[in-house]
DNA sequence: CACTAACGTAAGCATCTGCTTACATAGCAG
DNA sequence: CTGCTATGTAAGCAGATGCTTACGTTAGTG
């Protein structure tokens, strides 16, 4: 999970897997969407890649890149993890708490 | 999201989220877990504060610090949207095109 | 008041990171 | 082969980041 949360807390990775979440796009196709130079989109593609969050393929010189949403299923086991129902008891609690604070009315 | 995404990159972030997940502990009571200075995680307090991940209350001196689930729930809402169907439906068919590769003629 | 406890904040430092330019490599056409 | 296209890789730089030590602040106690 580390790899993959790393990833996405780039901005620029996360744009560039949503250009690639629903069509298989080439590195110079998406580079070409950006205001930075294509090694620099490499390189994020490197660390995508390497996350599992993107899959690549060859075809002749071109390699084309789409999302891999698996990539993403330990991180969204980690953040169900904080959803369960015990959390969500204290988290109203809390919240009454800060309704007495605040001298509302209900 | 942009800022809870960065706050829960952070494997000490992480780390201290877990710990104040289910009780509400002292920010001392925190660092006396990490081999970190205080001030260290001081900071990272504040960033996950800062981030909506944490709910802060005073109590004379001191600062007692429990987790605020709702801060990811902007993140959680990124992550459903690449698990919708049509995605699901691109990856079945990015597996078959594999197993083509991988001998089967078509 | 002084003193202490429990914090946050400021400043500086070492490392990480995203970017750039320059170079290397793979595939294909002539 | 030569040349061209599409792309990754290396080296270096500026800014971000996590950590430290030193200091400031707030709340309680005598």
């Amino acid at each position: 999970m580390e790899a993959a949360l790393r990833a996405i807390a780039e901005p620029r990775r996360r744009q560039i897997l949503e250009l690639v979440r629903e069509r298989e796009l080439s590195a110079g196709a998406i580079a070409s969407q950006f205001d930075v130079t294509r090694p620099a989109i490499s390189q994020h593609l490197g660390v995508l890649k390497e996350a599992g969050l993107v899959a690549e393929r060859r075809n002749g010189t071109q390699r084309l890149y789409r999302a891999r949403p698996q990539g993403l299923s330990e991180l969204k086991a980690f953040l169900d993890g904080f959803w369960d129902a015990k959390l969500e008891a204290l988290q109203r609690e809390a919240e009454r708490e800060e309704r007495k604070k605040h001298g509302k009315r209900n």
